[in-house]
DNA sequence: CAAACTCGATACACTTCTGTATCGAGTGGG
DNA sequence: CCCACTCGATACAGAAGTGTATCGAGTTTG
C-alpha cells in the first residue's frame, strides 16, 4: 500500500492554458450560451459550462456578464467588418463586380444564421441600454460605410448621389436582416433562392433623383 | 374614539374588477415588462407590478410565464391580422389602391416601434422553442396571406404568378421588419421618409417571369 | 531553487425568483 | 340572508444566480 504514490495520478500535468485562450473560449462559450438561452436567460454558470471553465475563470477575465457580452459583440463585429472590407476590395479589383457580389449573396449558410441570432440579441439589448445602442450604431455605421463602397463599385453614378446611396444601403441592410429572420424561422425557405440576390440588382437599377 | 367606525375607511369599497379585465391588464403589464426587460429578464413580480396586481392574480390566471407570453402573443397577433384585413378590404374597394397603401405606409409611429420590440422577442423565443416557432410560423403565414390579397389588388397580374407573389410578400415583410429595426435603433431616421413607401412601388413594378 | 505572483477552482453569504399553501374579502345561488 | 365558492393578496419554502473570499497549483523572477 504505502507506495510513496509513485505514478498514481501521474502528476496530473495540467500546463495552464495561456490567458488569451481562456478569454477566447469564454467568449465562444458566451456565443453558444446566449444563442441558446438569450442574454438574461444564460446564467454565468451556464456560460462557463459551455466554455469548459468555472466561475473563477470568468470573474478573473470579466467584470460581469455585460462585459463579456460586449467582448463577444466586439469580436463578432470585427468579423463582419473584415468580411465586408474584403468584399469591397475584391469588388474594386474585379472585372465583373456584380458577378462577384452575386457569388457572395448565395443562400446564407448555417454560420450566418447562427450569427443572426446573436445579432438579434445585440439589437434587443441596444434597444434597452443607451451604452449598448451607442456601440451598435457606431459599428453599424462602419458596416454601412463599407457597403457604400461596394455599391459605388457596382454603380459608379451613386458616388454623386450620397443621399440615394444612403437609402440603398439601408434598403439592402433591411432586406438582408429581414431575410435572415425568415430563414431562421423557416429553414425550408433555404430551398428557394436568396431574396437578396434576386432583388439587389432591381434595387440598384432604380432611377436616381 | 369608539366611533363604531362609521365612515372611517369607508368600507373600502373594492368591487372586485371583472375577471377579463384582470387578465387583460396582466397581458398589458406583460407587454410593458417584456419590452423593458425581455422575456427572461422580466420577473413575474415585475410583470405584476407593471399590471398593478400581485402574484396571486397572476397564478390564478396563468400557469406560468410562458402561458402569459403566449397569451400576449395571440393578443398582438390578432391586432396585426385585423389591421391587415382591414387594409385589404379598403384596398379592394378603393378606386386608387396605391394611394391608400401609400397612406398606410407613412412613417411608422411610436406604437409600431413598440410593437416591434415585442415582435423581436417573439421571434427570438421562436428560434429556441419548437412550440413557439410553430405558432409564429402559422400566424406569419396568415399575415402573408392577407398581404398577398393586398398585392393582388395593387397589381392584378400577380394572381397568375403565385410564386412571384410569394416572393414579393417575403421581400416586403423583410423590408418592413428591417426598417423597423433601423428606426428603433436610430430614431433620427424617422426624419427621412419611409423606405417601404419608397421601394414598394419599385418592387411591385418588377417584371414577372 | 525559492519566494512572490498569477489565475482558475471552490466555498460561502446574500439576493432574487418561482411556485404552493393559506387567508379572507367579495359574489352568486338557493 | 346564509353559505359555498371564487380569486386576488400574502406568507413561506426551496431553488437558482451573483459576487466575494479563499485556496492552491503553475509560473515567473532574482
Amino acid at each position: 500500500m504505502n507506495q510513496l504514490k509513485p505514478n498514481v495520478t501521474p502528476p496530473t500535468r495540467t500546463p495552464r492554458p495561456p490567458r488569451n485562450q481562456v478569454r477566447e473560449k469564454l467568449i465562444e462559450g458566451a456565443a453558444s450560451a446566449f444563442a441558446k438561452k438569450g442574454f438574461s436567460g444564460a446564467s454565468i454558470d451556464f456560460i462557463c459550462a459551455e466554455a469548459g471553465f468555472s466561475r473563477g475563470a470568468f470573474y478573473s477575465n470579466f467584470k460581469d456578464k455585460d462585459a463579456l457580452f460586449f467582448a463577444l459583440y466586439e469580436n463578432r463585429t470585427a468579423r463582419l467588418y473584415k468580411r465586408l472590407r474584403r468584399i469591397a476590395e475584391l469588388a474594386q479589383a474585379a472585372t465583373d463586380p456584380m458577378q462577384l457580389i452575386a457569388e457572395e449573396l448565395r443562400q446564407p449558410d448555417q454560420d450566418e444564421l447562427h450569427w443572426d441570432i446573436l445579432n438579434k440579441e445585440f439589437i434587443i439589448h441596444a434597444l434597452r441600454s443607451d451604452a449598448a445602442r451607442e456601440r451598435l450604431l457606431k459599428s453599424r455605421a462602419d458596416s454601412k460605410a463599407q457597403l457604400s463602397k461596394i455599391l459605388v463599385t457596382l454603380r459608379p453614378a451613386l458616388a454623386e448621389h450620397p443621399q440615394a446611396l444612403g437609402r440603398f444601403c439601408r434598403v439592402i441592410i433591411a432586406l438582408h436582416e429581414g431575410e435572415l429572420t425568415q430563414l431562421g424561422l423557416d429553414p425550408v425557405l433555404q430551398q428557394d433562392g436568396s431574396l437578396l440576390a434576386e432583388f439587389v440588382p432591381l434595387i440598384l437599377a432604380a432611377p436616381l433623383p
